[in-house]
DNA sequence: TATGAAATACGTGGTAACACGTAAATTTTG
DNA sequence: CAAAATTTACGTGTTACCACGTATTTCATA
């Protein structure tokens, strides 16, 4: 790796987002190679370019920032790959490990961070923004208790989260009404929820994007 | 009203937003005032510079721009607020009108409407972006089913929406629970809800936003 | 193949939500 | 003040959710 100032390309769906980071970047005197609006764009422009930094947004048309590095895993492009987003998505920083993806910003603190971020992961090593971390241990946690359900349990909670009531559930998977209260009774247990009427359906609700 | 480039501050929490919004606008050659990272020094802004137009993010720390806009209708400032925001709020349209806000603006297109923005709104025109617009059918008869509730049918939509039981409810608002359990009888005939079970506590998270 | 995990299903009992009706007290409003 | 709207409250019955237990079948895998 060249210790010169790191070739980098970003990509955002909000127009004035992308304007702010470029400009930004060129400021500094970043070597931007270039910017793209949505996922495809942004591939596409990592294919051709093989910059030594990707930006990405997190939500883009046609391809997420982690559908990008999971595409890139694959091929030999060692692109290190930066997601930069407005959510401060928890269940996303486990995946986001899996996919050797170096850097997680939240757009809020861009600005600040963006800079050590890159010198940071120039040198290879992994940045995570501050607030992603202190989440961490409610992450590890939470998500382990989602790991102790079993692929039908969790099949059912996502109807649940889509509003089915028992029967619906029940008639849409091909089984009893009482094997479905069973998996919720069980559910309910594993994840340690609150006992209150409805407190399943609530925490499926709450928990809706990890189910994705 | 002078026919000159109208004066203009603007606020965003995120600076990234900010600087691409800042640069955008000094590149095409507006009057930029001044700009500010949070409600309140938005308001600050506001008051000591009066400029023509204020273009202010909905939400932000202290002061969101529904607030600042709502201060400033009280004060002698004739200054244009344009709203701009992430969110596909429809609920907040009609609110926008009621405080004499003359711009909405998703901040996905800001860049192609920015500009169509200001120049309408300095005409004293007020300027909707048009995905706004669309959504405008559904607001209306949305919200006149909300109308229709009594003060004491929200406050109780609220408390669902907040995962009270009826009880927890009741024992808030040192009523029975019978009553409690006529008001949501009466709110699901108003709203015209779904008569499945738990509809209404869905139904109140879903328009969790309209009942602040 | 044997063991265990998972999925399936039922019994029983309790609580919460909801429908539909009645009716009195209170507040708002013309 | 009188009429209308709102809030309060209860009766009765149905359905859904939840707890806790038992028990059979299926399936992966050690």
């Amino acid at each position: 790796m060249t210790n010169s100032t790191p070739s980098i390309i970003i990509a955002d769906d909000h127009p004035l987002l992308l304007k702010g980071l470029s400009d930004f970047l060129l400021e500094k005197g970043f070597n931007l190679l270039g910017s793209g609006k949505d996922g495809r764009e942004a591939y596409n422009l990592i294919i051709q370019t093989k910059p030594d930094i990707a930006i990405l947004d997190i939500q883009m048309p046609y391809m997420s920032g982690l559908e990008i590095a999971q595409k890139c895993k694959g091929l030999d492009i060692d692109t290190k790959i930066v997601l930069i987003t407005l959510h401060k998505e928890k269940e996303l920083y486990q995946k986001a490990q899996e996919l050797n993806i170096f850097g997680y910003i939240l757009k809020e603190f861009a600005l600040e961070e963006i800079e050590n971020c890159i010198k940071t992961v120039t040198e290879g090593v992994p940045f995570f923004s501050d607030k992603i971390k202190e989440l961490i241990g409610v992450v590890l946690m939470e998500d382990s208790d989602l790991n102790t359900l079993t692929p039908s349990e969790k099949k059912i909670l996502k109807l649940i989260a889509q509003d089915k009531t028992n029967k619906e559930i029940a008639s849409q998977l091909f089984i009893s009404y009482r094997t479905v209260e069973k998996h919720r009774s069980n559910i309910i247990t594993k994840l340690n929820i609150e006992p209150k009427t409805n407190s399943l359906l609530i925490w499926a609700k709450e928990h809706h994007m990890k189910l994705l």
